[in-house]
DNA sequence: CCCAAAGTGTTATAATATAACGTAAACAGT
DNA sequence: ACTGTTTACGTTATATTATAACACTTTGGG
């Protein structure tokens, strides 16, 4: 039995999920404002857990928040492309990228528990578009 | 003809590389208050100067920074095994993180520029000494 | 009912990073 | 040498991101 979201998780995951790029803490705490929400650890609050859950991710490279964009991969290893256009965001899931990982880590005797990988450049639409 | 370092590049870049763990933009200014710096911005100024050069590096997942262990690897793609232990640190050259980087850009349909990939865990000497 | 765990709202503060200003070297072209 | 341009400097102030701490409430099991 998996307990149910509270109010400002659910709060949090939805505005995540409806939003069209990755979002601050702040730019969240902003939106949320209509709804009650007031203050900073409300929302690290609840970001926190969700990010337990495996629901969302945190893209550490620009302090941001995106919601999974498969199921729940809390325990799969993700590579995000983020475009520094437009900001959209891609979640891949390649099965060599925990593989790669495990083998980076293992070059450096560590026992690895948590990874990041997160790709910088611009997309297609954006790479047209250049000056 | 690459231009020399300056006073304070030399500053930071030396104390990065005798550190033996990754430094955060205020633990290296309050080391270096003994030497005349005294405000972010000089610090702030010289790491982004060292970054594009390729002498240091930058730890998103921990707001830190750290000496490059190569040579000088402005163009090359990295990765980082971090102990949160002991906070030790590897770079970690591999050819096939190239690869695995473009193979995922490709899959986004982005054209890539900047990487970073940190992987959290336990050392060996870590690992052994858990509770 | 009672306890413990988890969540809430709130105020205050810590930690990380940049804006903006005026000045001073460094340097290439004339 | 004189210019203009670029880069770095020092400084003050402020923006942005994140957490500490406290009192209170809700939740769910025994
Ligand atoms: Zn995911
Ligand atoms: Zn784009
Ligand atoms: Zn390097
Ligand atoms: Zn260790």
């Amino acid at each position: 039995m998996s307990k149910p979201l509270t109010k400002n998780q659910i709060l949090v995951l939805d505005t995540l999920k409806a939003a069209p790029k990755p979002q601050t803490a702040y730019s969240l705490l902003e939106q949320l404002k209509e709804h009650g929400l007031k203050a900073p650890p409300q929302i690290y609050r609840a970001l926190e857990k969700l990010l337990t859950l495996g629901l969302i991710h945190k893209l550490e490279s620009i302090n941001s928040f995106v919601a999974c964009q498969h199921s729940d991969c809390a325990h799969q290893i993700a590579g995000f492309a983020i475009c520094d256009g437009c900001d959209q965001v891609s979640e891949i899931i390649d099965d060599n990228l925990e593989s790669q990982i495990r083998s980076v880590a293992k070059t450096a005797g560590l026992v690895p528990k948590k990874s990041t990988m997160e790709i910088h450049g611009l997309c297609r639409s954006c790479k047209g578009s250049e000056a």
